[in-house]
DNA sequence: AAAACTGCGTGAAACGTTATACCTAGAACG
DNA sequence: CGTTCTAGGTATAACGTTTCACGCAGTTTT
């Protein structure tokens, strides 16, 4: 039976190198002190190789150095690339990640964003599909892509820009009849602008252009008739599809492969996110690049703002277009 | 100037109770108490909203109700997927998951390590990629997929068995000649007995096959010099490939294509993970899935158990053969 | 040369819990 | 009816920090 050896603490510390608990404190905070007490302090630490307990930190000084992470799941590329960024940013400035998968549930996010906020964490960054979410006013939230109204500071990529670009470049590329596809959701949120850019920008070209929106929860394969609707003597009957997310792009490709169209050669297709899934190594189609390091940065910078500072209520970033092998460049 | 209201303690609903200190910790941790005090405090709580300080209680009680996950990333989506499962798991027994990523970074991967301990988690889950870690005999630590002696647990799918599956899938199939392509690793670690289950099974089967590794960190590209050796006359040597990882199939497919290969007519592949990508929409290719909700499961068993308690040093969880459009069936 | 600063180390209170020793009252017993 | 249990509530000492009032040199001011 091998006694329990206990961590030393502070006051170790302070035996150790013949000064007071304070003087340690300081030392370790970085706190001024005199530099003859600054090397004992240091080479005691040294020597019991002592390590700050955070717990009894956090319980002092009300500050934890964690940030909570709410996402509805780690699966879908976009979501974990973009977890993976916020970690970087968090990790870059001392701060660690308590992360809360929420799985779309609107009742398990605002458990989660309760729980965050009791278990003392410094800030909660979240991209929330509960229209209603209620915050207490004491912990800072950032909202990715949902807007909830000015006193919650929201980030997006500027996703009217976005399906404006995808619109124009496919002209560019030379089509000459667009199309859209999307998943309509129950709440507002943000990518909803896409829609919204890209007509705008069809408008203003003067371009033909149609438009199919899915409910919620339907399967992709839903666009399958769609397609076929619009399918005669071979032919589509638009030449450029914008797809509002990649992965409905990576599905369509394949459903396009089956019926017999060939991409790009008929029909040139765009998608909206750039998680590209294996990493560089794939480009399975064109696609508007969200700038997720902008986004990790600008969300991880106000979460650390003190508490009273006021931020922007929406910051939108640009976005930008990558040829991914879905349109003729 | 509004007054910063102070979350309530455990004093503030003993007083609102009429009880003592001692009686809301027991009504807190579920210790039997009298009915009617117990009614008292938890109206109080109920009227305050209180809820526990859990700095405090995990500097008292010295458990923290936190697991650390440490992974390369969570952008390769075999890392996010299984990360997305431990916390599942995790949330499903009331723990939380702090994540760090350590970028394949041996000195960060022990430096977090160190960091976790000192941060009092109650257990680290680590798929590691430095050979040579050291841990503490204070805190329990699972490891995925790397064996590091009978101190420490690890978890892996059956590799071996993975490996075997797919030469014995592939020659069911109609293949006769396979070949096989992975990627090496400088560290010993279970994956590489995927390509030891394979060969003995072509043995054991007597079927002729070769084998392509690549250095840990060059480039996919290198395969192409190999496939261009083996084919002669439109044809490739081989009939059925064997890619160690999905995502490695997924970039040959890319590659096959563009040297006018049919995939599965002329040549079939089965890869390694069953990480689907874009969820349960694609089927990229045939795959040996790795049992991720069993790996999630048996980590946090371990993770979780007393810290006195013997557990296996090895767990290997069986693999499942799944059709993915690269093979007949 | 006395008074007023200044810099810096000290010691103790406080943060919100848990755990334990201690009471008290009522029940059970001979 | 006095003694011994027992159940269950109370009070208090930790847990390992931070912070702040305090004191004591040494230095500057008038």
């Amino acid at each position: 039976m091998r006694e329990e050896k206990t961590a030393p603490t502070m006051k170790d510390v302070a035996r150790e190198a013949g000064v007071a608990l304070g003087t340690v404190s300081k030392v370790v905070n970085g706190i001024p002190v005199g530099e003859e007490y600054r090397l004992r302090v240091e080479a005691a630490i040294e020597k019991l190789d002592y390590h700050i307990n955070s717990y009894a930190k956090g319980l002092k000084s009300g500050r934890t150095m964690v940030v909570a992470v709410l996402f509805p799941n780690l699966i879908s590329p976009f979501f974990s690339k973009l977890v993976n960024c916020i970690n970087k940013e968090l990790t870059k400035r001392n701060y660690r990640m308590m992360f809360y998968a929420t799985d779309y549930n609107p009742e398990k996010e605002q458990e989660y964003v309760y729980l965050a906020e009791h278990q003392k964490v410094d800030g909660i960054i979240c991209l929330s599909y509960n229209p209603k979410l209620r915050v207490s006013e004491n912990v800072r939230l950032v909202s990715i892509d949902r807007y909830f109204g000015s006193q919650i500071p929201c980030v997006a990529s500027d996703n009217y820009g976005g399906g404006w670009l995808a619109a124009e470049k496919l002209v560019e590329n030379g089509c000459r009849h667009l199309a859209m596809l999307r998943i309509g959701s129950p709440l507002p949120h943000e990518p909803l602008k896409r829609k919204d850019g890209f007509i705008a920008a069809c408008e203003s070209m003067g371009v033909p252009y149609m438009q199919k929106s899915l409910e919620d929860g339907m399967p992709y394969t839903e666009f399958d008739d769609f397609l076929m609707e619009h399918f005669h003597d071979g032919k589509l009957e638009f030449d450029g599809i914008f797809c509002a997310t990649d992965s409905l792009a990576y599905v369509m490709k394949g459903t396009l492969k089956r019926m017999g169209i060939r991409v790009p050669e008929d029909v040139q297709m765009i998608g909206f996110d750039g998680s590209r899934a294996f990493g560089d190594l794939d480009l399975y189609c064109s696609t508007i690049v969200q700038p997720m390091e902008a986004i990790a940065e600008n969300c991880v910078d106000i979460v650390l703002k003190p508490k009273g500072e006021r931020s922007p209520s929406l910051i939108c970033l640009p976005v930008t277009y990558e040829y991914g092998g879905t349109t003729l460049k």
